[in-house]
DNA sequence: GTTACACTTGCAACTGAGTTGCATTTGACC
DNA sequence: GGTCAAATGCAACTCAGTTGCAAGTGTAAC
């Protein structure tokens, strides 16, 4: 099998067990997300898939069922406009700051970057944090 | 003086050592957000203004303006909607991370809690972070 | 392979946040 | 009080995201 027919069927089996249909929208969306370096906004998808001429309101709602079903993680960049990433298997439970440039809005991952409290004072907060976002300037802007 | 010609007075200094106009609209925009306990929506202060027949248009510039000029901070939680709350002069310089929960959209400032870097390769981004957001439950809605 | 039907899709119309251009009004300094 | 840049009101706009509904399609069961 090729890379292109096994990134197709892994798209094809990562949505059935899901427990979604695989559809044509559906393998395109995973597949662009899959093979893309930083989370894209829907604008973005619904662009790079213009060619298979998918509705705009069908790429909002397989990106949402997607979230719901965990295969997609989405997340808001401070621009006020939704992103989406694939969940890696590997890093299901590494829940990894993005960083995300104010000027350019490269989004970028932090692995080696946690959480620590400075005082002896535990805050409670801190064991329910889902998310965290660190906004700044890359080093391509700065 | 009493305690609302006080706010008032404060208001419209704040405004005017920003170098903007004190008008009206402003001084109320000011005052509302410095009474409320957690960050206002643009809709927010535009319905608790609407007796003083203020534009959205005007509140939006408004806002707009005092956060360019440092007097409010603009800041998204989650919803993709942006909300405005009143920099206190006594944290100026001490830019904690902000706790938002993503059920009730409360916002906690975190003072205690710095970031890390797991490993020994320096992540240059660290330096260049300006805003950390936390996302996740809070204690009510855990 | 055919069939049935729930799940998906396309379309179009909608909501709600936020922006912009422009004519009119007004705060602040003289 | 007069002047003028700054601020406002209005209306029309952009853009992200949602929704209702009729038509189309993937899948499981035959």
């Amino acid at each position: 099998m090729n890379k292109k027919a096994k990134s197709q069927e892994w798209a094809r089996e990562r949505i059935r067990s899901a427990g979604l249909r695989a559809t044509p929208a559906r393998i395109a969306t995973l597949k662009l997300l899959k093979n893309s370096e930083s989370p894209l906004t829907h604008a973005e998808v619904s662009d790079a898939l213009h060619n298979l001429e998918i509705d705009k309101a069908t790429v909002f709602r397989n990106l949402n069922d997607l979230v719901s079903k965990k295969v997609l993680r989405r997340s808001t960049l401070g621009d006020n406009v939704w992103r989406f990433e694939v969940i890696q298997d590997t890093h299901e439970h590494d829940s990894h700051p993005h960083f995300v440039c104010i000027d350019c809005g490269a989004v970028t991952c932090m692995q080696g970057v946690v959480l620590k409290q400075k005082n002896s004072l535990a805050n409670p907060l801190l064991k329910q944090v889902t998310e965290i976002l660190l906004r700044g300037q890359c080093e391509e802007c700065a």
